[in-house]
DNA sequence: AAATCGGGGGC
DNA sequence: GCCCCAGATTT
Protein backbone atom coordinates (compact mmCIF):
# COMPACT_ATOMS: atom_id res chain seq x y z
CA UNK A 1 0.00 0.00 0.00
CA UNK A 2 3.37 2.16 -0.55
CA UNK A 3 1.87 4.73 -2.94
CA UNK A 4 3.92 7.29 -3.99
CA UNK A 5 3.34 10.87 -2.27
CA UNK A 6 2.28 13.55 -3.79
CA UNK A 7 4.78 15.38 -6.34
CA UNK A 8 5.76 18.59 -5.80
CA UNK A 9 4.90 21.71 -8.10
CA UNK A 10 7.94 21.55 -10.14
CA UNK A 11 7.15 17.75 -11.09
CA UNK A 12 3.71 18.01 -11.42
CA UNK A 13 4.39 20.80 -13.98
CA UNK A 14 6.35 19.20 -15.89
CA UNK A 15 4.81 15.77 -15.75
CA UNK A 16 1.52 17.74 -16.91
CA UNK A 17 3.89 19.59 -19.83
CA UNK A 18 5.13 16.41 -21.43
CA UNK A 19 1.91 14.69 -20.94
CA UNK A 20 0.37 16.70 -22.93
CA UNK A 21 2.86 17.72 -25.63
CA UNK A 22 3.02 13.68 -26.16
CA UNK A 23 -0.89 13.45 -26.52
CA UNK A 24 -0.69 16.87 -29.25
CA UNK A 25 1.92 14.81 -31.23
CA UNK A 26 0.62 11.95 -30.88
CA UNK A 27 -3.21 11.80 -30.93
CA UNK A 28 -5.07 9.26 -32.40
CA UNK A 29 -7.29 11.19 -35.31
CA UNK A 30 -11.21 10.83 -34.76
CA UNK A 31 -14.02 12.39 -35.78
CA UNK A 32 -15.09 13.40 -32.84
CA UNK A 33 -11.91 15.38 -32.29
CA UNK A 34 -12.52 17.28 -35.33
CA UNK A 35 -14.59 19.64 -33.04
CA UNK A 36 -15.59 20.87 -29.85
CA UNK A 37 -19.03 21.40 -29.93
CA UNK A 38 -20.47 19.94 -27.40
CA UNK A 39 -23.38 18.19 -28.77
CA UNK A 40 -20.17 15.55 -30.64
CA UNK A 41 -18.36 15.05 -27.80
CA UNK A 42 -21.66 14.11 -25.69
CA UNK A 43 -22.84 11.81 -28.88
CA UNK A 44 -19.38 10.43 -28.80
CA UNK A 45 -19.32 9.36 -25.33
CA UNK A 46 -22.28 7.94 -25.25
CA UNK A 47 -21.60 5.75 -27.89
CA UNK A 48 -17.83 5.18 -26.27
CA UNK A 49 -19.70 3.65 -23.35
CA UNK A 50 -18.80 0.33 -22.75
CA UNK A 51 -17.68 0.26 -26.53
CA UNK A 52 -14.75 0.50 -28.74
CA UNK A 53 -13.94 3.07 -30.92
CA UNK A 54 -13.21 1.63 -33.91
CA UNK A 55 -16.91 0.49 -33.96
CA UNK A 56 -18.39 3.49 -32.77
CA UNK A 57 -16.79 5.44 -35.71
CA UNK A 58 -19.16 4.86 -38.27
CA UNK A 59 -22.03 5.14 -36.19
CA UNK A 60 -21.04 8.27 -35.41
CA UNK A 61 -20.41 9.99 -38.92
CA UNK A 62 -24.15 8.38 -39.43
CA UNK A 63 -25.62 9.69 -36.01
CA UNK A 64 -24.44 13.29 -37.10
CA UNK A 65 -25.36 13.28 -40.56
CA UNK A 66 -29.01 12.21 -39.40
CA UNK A 67 -29.13 14.24 -36.39
CA UNK A 68 -27.02 17.40 -37.09
CA UNK A 69 -27.94 19.32 -33.85
CA UNK A 70 -29.42 18.93 -30.26
CA UNK A 71 -32.75 20.01 -32.13
CA UNK A 72 -32.94 17.50 -34.50
CA UNK A 73 -32.36 14.58 -31.99
CA UNK A 74 -34.93 15.89 -29.80
CA UNK A 75 -37.34 15.50 -32.36
CA UNK A 76 -36.51 12.25 -34.02
CA UNK A 77 -39.01 9.48 -34.41
CA UNK A 78 -38.50 6.25 -32.77
CA UNK A 79 -37.80 3.88 -35.50
CA UNK A 80 -34.40 6.01 -37.28
CA UNK A 81 -33.70 6.55 -33.81
CA UNK A 82 -33.69 2.77 -32.99
CA UNK A 83 -32.26 2.65 -36.24
CA UNK A 84 -29.04 4.82 -36.31
CA UNK A 85 -28.03 2.78 -32.97
CA UNK A 86 -28.72 -0.48 -34.32
CA UNK A 87 -25.69 -3.17 -33.15
CA UNK A 88 -24.26 -0.78 -30.95
CA UNK A 89 -26.04 -2.51 -28.02
CA UNK A 90 -27.45 -0.66 -24.75
CA UNK A 91 -30.03 0.53 -26.54
CA UNK A 92 -31.18 2.41 -23.43
CA UNK A 93 -28.32 4.50 -23.88
CA UNK A 94 -30.09 6.12 -27.48
CA UNK A 95 -33.51 6.63 -25.55
CA UNK A 96 -31.71 8.64 -22.72
CA UNK A 97 -29.90 10.29 -25.42
CA UNK A 98 -32.92 11.49 -26.89
CA UNK A 99 -34.88 12.27 -23.58
CA UNK A 100 -31.50 14.33 -22.57
CA UNK A 101 -31.74 16.02 -25.94
CA UNK A 102 -35.55 17.49 -25.34
CA UNK A 103 -34.42 18.26 -21.69
CA UNK A 104 -31.77 20.73 -23.33
CA UNK A 105 -34.56 21.93 -25.93
CA UNK A 106 -36.86 22.71 -22.39
CA UNK A 107 -34.64 23.38 -19.71
CA UNK A 108 -31.43 24.91 -21.53
CA UNK A 109 -32.92 26.51 -24.70
CA UNK A 110 -31.34 24.17 -26.81
CA UNK A 111 -27.48 25.01 -25.43
CA UNK A 112 -25.32 22.08 -23.45
CA UNK A 113 -25.15 23.21 -19.89
CA UNK A 114 -21.97 24.04 -18.98
CA UNK A 115 -21.55 23.54 -15.27
CA UNK A 116 -20.98 20.11 -13.91
CA UNK A 117 -24.23 19.83 -11.82
CA UNK A 118 -26.30 21.02 -14.85
CA UNK A 119 -24.75 18.29 -16.89
CA UNK A 120 -25.09 15.85 -14.28
CA UNK A 121 -28.93 16.43 -14.47
CA UNK A 122 -29.76 15.37 -17.98
CA UNK A 123 -30.61 11.70 -18.86
CA UNK A 124 -27.95 8.78 -19.26
CA UNK A 125 -24.89 11.51 -18.36
CA UNK A 126 -23.22 9.61 -14.99
CA UNK A 127 -20.15 10.78 -13.46
CA UNK A 128 -17.42 10.19 -16.11
CA UNK A 129 -19.60 11.30 -19.17
CA UNK A 130 -20.44 14.66 -17.15
CA UNK A 131 -16.66 14.87 -16.10
CA UNK A 132 -15.59 14.16 -19.81
CA UNK A 133 -17.63 16.42 -21.24
CA UNK A 134 -17.09 19.15 -19.15
CA UNK A 135 -13.45 19.09 -19.62
CA UNK A 136 -13.32 18.03 -23.56
CA UNK A 137 -16.20 20.47 -24.40
CA UNK A 138 -15.54 23.36 -21.99
CA UNK A 139 -12.13 22.86 -20.68
CA UNK A 140 -12.57 22.47 -17.23
CA UNK A 141 -10.16 21.00 -14.82
CA UNK A 142 -12.91 17.77 -14.20
CA UNK A 143 -11.67 14.45 -13.66
CA UNK A 144 -13.41 11.67 -15.92
CA UNK A 145 -13.21 8.39 -14.52
CA UNK A 146 -13.14 5.08 -16.49
CA UNK A 147 -11.74 2.10 -16.52
CA UNK A 148 -8.98 3.84 -18.41
CA UNK A 149 -8.55 5.91 -16.20
CA UNK A 150 -8.26 3.80 -12.99
CA UNK A 151 -5.99 1.65 -15.11
CA UNK A 152 -3.53 4.26 -16.03
CA UNK A 153 -3.30 5.48 -12.51
CA UNK A 154 -3.14 2.87 -10.36
CA UNK A 155 0.17 2.03 -12.12
CA UNK A 156 1.30 5.50 -12.27
CA UNK A 157 0.82 5.87 -8.30
CA UNK A 158 0.72 2.11 -7.58
CA UNK A 159 -2.81 2.48 -6.26
CA UNK A 160 -4.32 -1.05 -4.66
CA UNK A 161 -8.40 -0.09 -4.34
CA UNK A 162 -10.12 -2.65 -6.08
CA UNK A 163 -11.78 -1.12 -9.65
CA UNK A 164 -14.13 -3.40 -9.69
CA UNK A 165 -15.66 -1.43 -6.59
CA UNK A 166 -17.75 1.32 -7.09
CA UNK A 167 -16.10 3.15 -4.18
CA UNK A 168 -12.94 2.77 -5.32
CA UNK A 169 -13.81 5.84 -7.80
CA UNK A 170 -13.34 8.36 -5.27
CA UNK A 171 -9.72 7.42 -5.02
CA UNK A 172 -8.91 7.68 -8.66
CA UNK A 173 -11.12 11.13 -8.97
CA UNK A 174 -8.87 12.55 -6.03
CA UNK A 175 -5.74 11.31 -7.45
CA UNK A 176 -6.92 12.93 -10.89
CA UNK A 177 -7.71 16.34 -9.11
CA UNK A 178 -4.24 16.48 -7.99
CA UNK A 179 -2.60 16.16 -10.84
CA UNK A 180 -4.74 17.36 -14.00
CA UNK A 181 -3.23 20.00 -16.45
CA UNK A 182 -5.06 23.29 -15.07
CA UNK A 183 -4.53 24.68 -18.64
CA UNK A 184 -5.01 22.17 -20.74
CA UNK A 185 -7.84 19.44 -18.97
CA UNK A 186 -9.36 18.33 -22.20
CA UNK A 187 -5.76 17.47 -23.38
CA UNK A 188 -4.75 15.99 -20.42
CA UNK A 189 -8.18 13.94 -20.06
CA UNK A 190 -7.79 13.35 -23.79
CA UNK A 191 -3.77 11.83 -23.15
CA UNK A 192 -5.23 9.29 -20.33
CA UNK A 193 -7.43 7.94 -23.14
CA UNK A 194 -5.12 7.46 -25.53
CA UNK A 195 -2.25 6.48 -23.26
CA UNK A 196 -4.97 3.51 -21.84
CA UNK A 197 -6.01 2.67 -25.60
CA UNK A 198 -2.64 2.26 -26.96
CA UNK A 199 -0.02 2.36 -24.67
CA UNK A 200 -0.91 1.42 -21.38
CA UNK A 201 -3.29 -1.69 -22.31
CA UNK A 202 -4.65 -3.84 -19.97
CA UNK A 203 -2.33 -6.79 -20.84
CA UNK A 204 1.07 -6.40 -21.88
CA UNK A 205 1.54 -2.95 -21.40
CA UNK A 206 4.35 -0.99 -24.10
CA UNK A 207 6.12 0.81 -21.36
CA UNK A 208 8.66 0.86 -23.61
CA UNK A 209 7.22 3.21 -25.68
CA UNK A 210 5.35 5.11 -22.47
CA UNK A 211 5.93 9.07 -22.66
CA UNK A 212 5.16 8.56 -18.51
CA UNK A 213 7.22 6.27 -17.78
CA UNK A 214 9.85 8.12 -15.35
CA UNK A 215 6.56 9.34 -13.31
CA UNK A 216 5.47 5.38 -13.34
CA UNK A 217 5.92 4.05 -10.01
CA UNK A 218 4.94 0.56 -10.86
CA UNK A 219 7.26 0.78 -14.21
CA UNK A 220 10.10 1.99 -11.57
CA UNK A 221 8.90 -1.21 -9.35
CA UNK A 222 9.05 -3.23 -12.47
CA UNK A 223 5.46 -4.06 -11.20
CA UNK A 224 3.12 -2.83 -14.06
CA UNK A 225 1.06 -6.15 -14.76
CA UNK A 226 0.25 -6.14 -10.84
CA UNK A 227 -2.03 -3.14 -11.68
CA UNK A 228 -4.97 -2.58 -11.61
CA UNK A 229 -6.26 -4.53 -8.73
CA UNK A 230 -9.57 -6.11 -9.65
CA UNK A 231 -10.98 -8.83 -7.58
CA UNK A 232 -12.88 -11.22 -9.87
CA UNK A 233 -16.57 -11.63 -9.65
CA UNK A 234 -16.51 -15.34 -8.43
CA UNK A 235 -19.73 -15.54 -9.45
CA UNK A 236 -20.83 -18.18 -6.62
CA UNK A 237 -23.39 -20.49 -7.14
CA UNK A 238 -26.40 -20.39 -5.58
CA UNK A 239 -27.69 -24.07 -3.68
CA UNK A 240 -30.47 -24.57 -2.06
CA UNK A 241 -31.09 -26.81 1.27
CA UNK A 242 -33.78 -27.96 3.73
CA UNK A 243 -31.81 -28.82 7.00
CA UNK A 244 -34.13 -31.52 9.17
CA UNK A 245 -33.70 -31.26 12.77
CA UNK A 246 -35.09 -34.21 13.59
CA UNK A 247 -35.87 -35.37 17.13
CA UNK A 248 -37.18 -38.65 18.81
CA UNK A 249 -38.80 -39.18 21.96
CA UNK A 250 -35.64 -39.05 24.07
CA UNK A 251 -35.27 -35.38 22.93
CA UNK A 252 -31.88 -36.68 20.61
CA UNK A 253 -31.38 -35.35 17.00
CA UNK A 254 -30.86 -36.97 14.30
CA UNK A 255 -26.85 -35.90 12.66
CA UNK A 256 -25.41 -37.09 10.04
CA UNK A 257 -21.51 -37.48 8.43
CA UNK A 258 -20.67 -35.76 5.27
CA UNK A 259 -18.50 -38.03 3.16
CA UNK A 260 -14.57 -37.96 3.53
CA UNK A 261 -13.92 -36.46 0.42
CA UNK A 262 -15.63 -32.90 -0.73
CA UNK A 263 -16.75 -30.12 1.07
CA UNK A 264 -16.58 -29.96 4.89
CA UNK A 265 -15.84 -34.07 4.71
CA UNK A 266 -16.14 -35.54 7.84
CA UNK A 267 -18.47 -33.08 9.46
CA UNK A 268 -21.65 -33.31 10.76
CA UNK A 269 -24.62 -31.59 10.09
CA UNK A 270 -28.62 -32.17 10.23
CA UNK A 271 -29.52 -34.14 7.06
CA UNK A 272 -29.84 -31.52 4.26
CA UNK A 273 -32.16 -32.22 1.34
CA UNK A 274 -31.08 -30.02 -1.73
CA UNK A 275 -34.40 -28.31 -3.10
CA UNK A 276 -35.23 -26.43 -6.12
CA UNK A 277 -35.11 -22.95 -5.77
CA UNK A 278 -38.93 -22.41 -5.88
CA UNK A 279 -39.59 -25.15 -3.41
CA UNK A 280 -37.20 -23.00 -1.25
CA UNK A 281 -39.05 -20.32 -1.54
CA UNK A 282 -42.51 -21.87 -1.29
CA UNK A 283 -41.38 -23.87 1.92
CA UNK A 284 -40.21 -20.22 3.26
CA UNK A 285 -43.73 -19.44 3.19
CA UNK A 286 -44.72 -22.35 5.29
CA UNK A 287 -44.60 -25.62 3.40
CA UNK A 288 -47.47 -28.18 2.35
CA UNK A 289 -45.14 -30.92 2.73
CA UNK A 290 -43.19 -32.85 0.18
CA UNK A 291 -41.46 -35.52 -1.72
CA UNK A 292 -37.81 -35.71 -1.84
CA UNK A 293 -35.81 -36.97 -4.46
CA UNK A 294 -32.10 -36.74 -2.28
CA UNK A 295 -30.09 -36.79 -5.51
CA UNK A 296 -31.91 -34.59 -7.38
CA UNK A 297 -33.50 -31.45 -5.98
CA UNK A 298 -37.28 -31.31 -5.96
CA UNK A 299 -40.63 -29.75 -6.08
CA UNK A 300 -42.27 -29.83 -2.46
CA UNK A 301 -45.57 -31.19 -2.90
CA UNK A 302 -48.40 -31.88 0.25
CA UNK A 303 -48.85 -34.94 1.61
CA UNK A 304 -50.58 -34.66 4.69
CA UNK A 305 -52.04 -32.22 7.25
CA UNK A 306 -53.10 -32.50 11.01
CA UNK A 307 -53.65 -28.82 12.31
CA UNK A 308 -50.47 -27.15 12.27
CA UNK A 309 -48.26 -30.44 11.58
CA UNK A 310 -47.33 -32.51 8.95
CA UNK A 311 -46.67 -35.75 8.38
CA UNK A 312 -44.38 -36.66 6.02
CA UNK A 313 -43.60 -39.78 5.18
CA UNK A 314 -41.38 -39.38 1.76
CA UNK A 315 -38.71 -37.69 3.29
CA UNK A 316 -38.10 -40.00 5.40
CA UNK A 317 -38.09 -42.68 3.08
CA UNK A 318 -34.93 -40.58 1.38
CA UNK A 319 -33.21 -40.42 4.32
CA UNK A 320 -30.64 -43.39 4.86
CA UNK A 321 -32.14 -45.98 6.18
CA UNK A 322 -34.66 -44.32 7.13
CA UNK A 323 -37.32 -46.81 6.64
CA UNK A 324 -37.68 -47.17 10.84
CA UNK A 325 -38.94 -44.26 11.02
CA UNK A 326 -42.92 -44.55 12.16
CA UNK A 327 -44.41 -41.83 13.06
CA UNK A 328 -42.43 -38.55 11.66
CA UNK A 329 -44.39 -35.21 12.40
CA UNK A 330 -43.25 -31.90 10.79
CA UNK A 331 -43.54 -28.62 11.66
CA UNK A 332 -45.36 -26.59 9.42
CA UNK A 333 -43.59 -23.59 8.96
CA UNK A 334 -39.51 -23.70 8.83
CA UNK A 335 -37.96 -23.00 12.42
CA UNK A 336 -34.91 -21.15 10.92
CA UNK A 337 -32.84 -19.82 7.96
CA UNK A 338 -29.10 -19.11 7.57
CA UNK A 339 -26.58 -18.10 4.71
CA UNK A 340 -23.60 -19.44 4.29
CA UNK A 341 -20.85 -18.09 1.44
CA UNK A 342 -18.21 -20.02 0.52
CA UNK A 343 -15.33 -19.74 -2.16
CA UNK A 344 -17.10 -20.79 -5.36
CA UNK A 345 -20.80 -21.24 -3.99
CA UNK A 346 -23.96 -19.93 -1.33
CA UNK A 347 -25.41 -22.11 0.80
CA UNK A 348 -29.50 -21.04 1.43
CA UNK A 349 -30.62 -23.19 4.17
CA UNK A 350 -34.19 -23.62 6.23
CA UNK A 351 -34.44 -25.34 9.07
CA UNK A 352 -36.85 -27.76 9.03
CA UNK A 353 -38.85 -29.19 12.30
CA UNK A 354 -39.62 -32.63 13.13
CA UNK A 355 -40.80 -34.73 15.69
CA UNK A 356 -40.11 -38.96 15.67
CA UNK A 357 -42.93 -40.83 17.88
CA UNK A 358 -42.00 -44.08 16.55
CA UNK A 359 -38.89 -46.05 16.87
CA UNK A 360 -36.68 -43.43 16.06
CA UNK A 361 -34.57 -44.77 18.63
CA UNK A 362 -32.54 -46.84 16.21
CA UNK A 363 -29.57 -46.04 14.94
CA UNK A 364 -29.97 -45.82 11.01
CA UNK A 365 -26.66 -46.41 9.58
CA UNK A 366 -23.08 -45.56 10.52
CA UNK A 367 -22.81 -42.38 8.76
CA UNK A 368 -26.27 -41.39 11.18
CA UNK A 369 -26.23 -40.76 15.11
CA UNK A 370 -28.70 -39.54 17.57
CA UNK A 371 -27.36 -36.98 20.10
CA UNK A 372 -28.83 -34.85 22.69
CA UNK A 373 -28.01 -31.08 22.24
CA UNK A 374 -26.37 -31.24 25.25
CA UNK A 375 -23.76 -33.38 23.50
CA UNK A 376 -23.50 -31.43 20.03
CA UNK A 377 -19.49 -29.93 21.38
CA UNK A 378 -18.41 -33.57 21.41
CA UNK A 379 -19.15 -33.55 17.30
CA UNK A 380 -17.34 -31.66 14.73
CA UNK A 381 -19.73 -29.11 13.25
CA UNK A 382 -18.97 -26.76 10.08
CA UNK A 383 -20.00 -23.24 10.40
CA UNK A 384 -23.27 -23.56 8.25
CA UNK A 385 -24.49 -26.35 11.38
CA UNK A 386 -23.54 -24.32 13.99
CA UNK A 387 -25.31 -21.27 12.67
CA UNK A 388 -28.50 -23.92 12.35
CA UNK A 389 -28.15 -25.11 15.84
CA UNK A 390 -28.00 -21.54 17.22
CA UNK A 391 -31.77 -20.75 15.23
CA UNK A 392 -32.91 -24.31 16.98
CA UNK A 393 -31.79 -23.81 20.03
CA UNK A 394 -33.27 -20.45 20.86
CA UNK A 395 -36.54 -21.71 19.10
CA UNK A 396 -37.44 -23.38 22.74
CA UNK A 397 -39.20 -25.89 20.80
CA UNK A 398 -38.16 -28.35 23.22
C1' DA B 1 -23.73 -3.41 -3.48
C1' DA B 2 -25.49 -6.26 -7.07
C1' DA B 3 -28.14 -7.12 -11.26
C1' DT B 4 -29.07 -5.61 -15.77
C1' DC B 5 -28.22 -4.07 -20.27
C1' DG B 6 -25.34 -6.01 -25.90
C1' DG B 7 -21.93 -6.65 -28.68
C1' DG B 8 -17.23 -7.43 -30.19
C1' DG B 9 -12.36 -8.53 -29.59
C1' DG B 10 -8.54 -10.94 -27.28
C1' DC B 11 -6.67 -15.05 -25.60
C1' DG C 1 -15.76 -20.36 -23.89
C1' DC C 2 -14.55 -16.87 -20.79
C1' DC C 3 -12.80 -12.36 -19.73
C1' DC C 4 -12.54 -7.57 -20.67
C1' DC C 5 -14.10 -3.12 -22.27
C1' DA C 6 -14.45 5.17 -23.17
C1' DG C 7 -20.87 3.15 -17.67
C1' DA C 8 -25.56 4.27 -16.20
C1' DT C 9 -29.65 2.89 -14.11
C1' DT C 10 -32.57 0.22 -11.32
C1' DT C 11 -33.46 -2.60 -7.37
Amino acid sequence: MSEQKAWDKEKKGAFQQEFVQWYEENQRILPWRATHEPYAIWVSEIMLQQTRVETVIPYFNRFMEWFPEIKDLAAAPEDKLLKAWEGLGYYSRVRNLQKAAQQIMENFAGEMPRTIEEISSLKGIGPYTAGAIASIAFNQPEPAIDGNVMRVFSRLFRISADIAKPSSRKIFDQRVREVISPDKPSEFNQAIMDLGATICTPTSPKCERCPIQNYCQAYQEDNVTAYPVKVKKTKVKKVYYVACAIQNEKQEFLLEKRPATGLLSNMWTFPLIEVTEQAYLDYQKGWQSYTVDRNQPQQLSLVAEEEDMYMIKTLVEELEGADHFENLIWQKQPIGEITHIFSHLKWFVLLAYGRETGNGRLLLTEKQAWVRAENFDQLVFPKPQQKLVQQLLSNKLF
